[in-house]
DNA sequence: GTATGATTGAAACATTCGTTTGAATCGGAC
DNA sequence: GTCCGATTCAAACGAATGTTTCAATCATAC
């Protein structure tokens, strides 16, 4: 009684944004229409333009919803790592663990959609086409700006250009597994993926990302080749080999006739 | 005159194709209808039908012509990086670089679409939707099993599962570059995204994916806490944290007002 | 030249899209 | 009860979607 008078109790408004997370998240945005979301959400077509007057705001509103208290854990989460750090630099674990595991945790709560708010989460970062990118991006940039601040004081060797493309590297290496769609990932993981499975891959990526950051990068050079100093890792450009894989022939992707 | 007489011989087949790659890569595939495509091509709406049959053939058509030739390079930078290791381990550096300069080098291309092709190389990967996801991976599929293979061979300390997240890392980590619009790159790079900063950015890519598929992850331990061995990096869960992060209370993710 | 098969053209097909309309219904305030 | 704003409903709007049709056109072989 008590649930069915909560569940009755949910408003059109969420029953609509509900809906459509789960669409979203499913078939993309574009290929979602206002009539499925209101179909499975069961209420009537006009409710939706009722309620958020375009789809467009409809859109803002799915991806606001889950944005705000994403970005607030993950800015909480780095205020105390910045916090305990003091005056010195941060942990670089703490800041990358303050980023991904608040966007990876939704995914693992059985109670809620499960892989449906992961995906959600996910496509945030992956969804692109100018209008979507453009809302995200709004939602998403002081989140983007704090953290690459963040990684900035955990690693002030870099050149702000560097820290950017880490912090894209970053966010990049995260959003697969979560944009992934479930036949992908059973396809490349070879079995059915649980939340245990979802642990054990958050066990790999946080040691994947750090490692990531704290790479030694080739300086900003402008000459091609140079004897960089730490080979330490090996993970450094040996003499400008990956400037000549990048200037070979592109014809065999170019326009090759493939009719 | 052969200019022009080399423009008017490009097919019907190959302008539609041309078309709808770049309608695709900057406006997503559910969001690309037929008639822009035919309109963009300059030719007759039936000519699409008449040739691919249907929207989904020609979807399909528009990926293979690029992921054949991108992976037959893949693989063949791959197999030589093999080679050339004989019987030892492979090099890791090489093998990353057989998987990511041929996808980037052809957004470095200026005579080509230049950022169309790296986007749609980007969408490869990223592009969801259960059709869609299908048909990439299983145009997608082989070049992903040898190149775990060969992770396989440089890292045998890993199991089967790791190497797979690793992989799907790596892809992540480079398609999210790939996949951003020039927008979004502008923002984060705080400036114009030219053939040479995309240089930069894979002078950057290549070490940092190879120090993450090298980190020392965690054993795939049942209990939570435990002493892991090296901590040389820092790369490694200090006893659980993350665990204890992924099981926090979920709510502020859940289902909080936000009406 | 004609005949033939491949290709293109303009138009329409039925369906679905986002959006709007106006009447019907609901829940409280008075 | 009456009133009224908020909400829901069925229906339709025009535009856009993927697809099909069939005559017109083209290139080429005869």
């Amino acid at each position: 009684m008590q649930a069915d008078k909560a569940k009755a109790a949910i408003s059109t408004q969420e029953r609509i944004l509900n809906a459509a997370e789960i669409l979203f998240a499913n078939r993309g945005i574009s290929g979602t229409s206002v009539r499925s979301i209101t179909a499975e959400a069961g209420v009537n077509l006009a409710a939706a333009h009722y309620h958020f007057g375009s789809k467009e705001e409809l859109i803002r509103r799915v991806f606001a919803r889950r944005i705000g208290p994403l970005s607030d854990e993950r800015l909480k989460l780095l205020d105390d790592c910045l916090e305990s750090a003091g005056e010195g630099p941060p942990d670089l674990q703490r800041i990358v663990e303050s980023f991904v595991c608040p966007a990876v945790r939704v995914g693992l709560d059985p109670s809620k959609g499960g892989q449906v708010f992961k995906r959600l989460i996910g496509r945030i970062h992956s969804e692109p086409g100018e209008r979507i990118s453009r809302i995200v991006l709004e939602l998403f940039w002081e989140t983007a700006r704090r953290f690459q601040e963040a990684l900035k004081l955990a690693l002030p060797e870099l050149s702000q250009e560097q820290i950017a493309w880490k912090f894209m590297f970053m966010v990049g290496t995260m959003a697969m597994p979560l944009t992934a769609s479930r036949e992908v990932l059973n396809r490349v993981l070879g079995g059915e993926m649980d939340a245990k499975g979802a642990e054990r891959m958050v066990a790999q990526l946080v040691p994947f990302i750090v490692a990531g950051l704290r790479a030694p990068a080739p300086p900003i050079v402008f000459g091609e080749s140079e004897d960089v100093g730490h080979q330490e890792g090996g993970a450094v450009d040996r003499g400008g080999r990956v400037g000549d894989l990048l200037r070979q022939d592109p014809a065999p992707l170019g326009t090759r006739d493939r009719s």
